[in-house]
DNA sequence: TAATTTAATGAACAAGCGTTCAAAAGCAAA
DNA sequence: TTTGCTTTTGAACGCTTGTTCATTAAATTA
């Protein structure tokens, strides 16, 4: 009995949502039609209604799952000295992120797409993380490691230019990774210390 | 004969550009209909077409507005010291954006929803602004002012962080906007130098 | 093989889309 | 008041949208 009653396929399912990924991220959740995903992964509109309730809940699931996975994989490690943990801040982020294009590109362009509800879960994640960055920078100010006026600004500012990495970087272009993580670390480990 | 032939109403136009403006950063230019920007305007939607040749040339016009803009007003005195040119860009940057949260929230969300001849022009555009920081940058390490590995990057990392302001900046918050300046000045400031 | 369950089809639905255009309305000059 | 131009209306166009559902096909279990 290798299938339950009540189940979907489990060959179908993941291909609707990595369409679905795809093709929000390059046309936005607008822009794409239940047509267009239900071709891009080779069945009718209709089937697609196996997977998923509705068009609202395919972009919903994909966002919640990426901050999901977002925060399970944030490293935190309050024993730590916090420069140590920045720079591993830094380094996870950039990394997490250049890993996953499509998801992160959603994560940030297609908000207000989303349901009144649905916004309220996704806008708490990203909140979330943002706490992670704040607690480490407040650690180290309490610390005297760090010489920052407002860590709420601060916080803002270093994922907002970490993130901007998604925008230029692509693998197998001028610079490693490495060599991105090594750069914007050092420009971090400046803006945060005196 | 203060109406003449062939002109358009003076009035109407530019309703419809701001209701365009105003509806196309709340909801998306794919969410947006020429319906809803007409009944914005107090009109009916064929009459819209009286303004603008067709919805996509809507979103261009109110790009390159933008971005002519920013280009136009964007300090450039090569006479002065690298670290007095940047303040005024960082500076400029952070209260240009401040002033226009509907303009720049197209200008970065809507770049796919260009054709392909506009896309290429507001690129060009927006690779025309982030060159003017770029020579800053340059100038400075020429002179030893900054301690800068790669002027390319540090201007891409600066730009993000600086444009960031707009998801969170209110006026009336918590912060003057002479205070974000301050801060964000700050930062940049540490980052470029040893 | 027969019975049962799951998955996919394909047509249909009401609604909305961008755009066009003949007709009507409004206004300024003569 | 008449003439001529500008602006708006309102209906219509062909097409696409998200979603539903009876029917068919396929695969699994017995």
């Amino acid at each position: 009995m290798a299938r339950t009653t009540g189940s979907h396929s489990d060959i179908t399912g993941p291909r609707v949502r990595a369409a679905a990924l795809r093709l929000f991220a390059r046309g936005g959740y607008a822009a794409v039609s239940m047509r267009a995903i239900a071709a891009e992964v080779g069945v009718q509109a209709g089937a697609l209604y196996n997977y998923t309730p509705d068009k609202q809940s395919l972009l919903f699931d994909l966002m919640q799952a990426h901050m999901t996975d977002l925060l399970a994989e944030t490293p935190h490690d309050p024993s730590r000295p916090a420069m140590q943990q920045l720079q591993d801040f830094v380094a996870f982020h950039i990394r997490f992120h250049a890993d996953r294009p499509d998801e992160v590109f959603i994560a940030y362009m297609e908000l207000r797409n989303l349901t009144e509800e649905n916004f309220a879960v996704i806008e708490r994640l990203r909140r979330d993380y943002e706490d992670r960055l704040e607690s480490i920078l407040r650690a180290g100010v309490a610390s005297g490691d760090f010489a920052v006026a407002d860590t709420k600004i601060v916080t803002l500012a270093i994922i907002a230019m970490l993130t901007g990495v998604n925008t230029w970087y692509r693998a197998g272009g001028r610079l490693s990774l490495d060599e991105v993580v090594a750069q914007y670390w050092d420009m971090v480990r400046k803006a945060v210390t005196a």
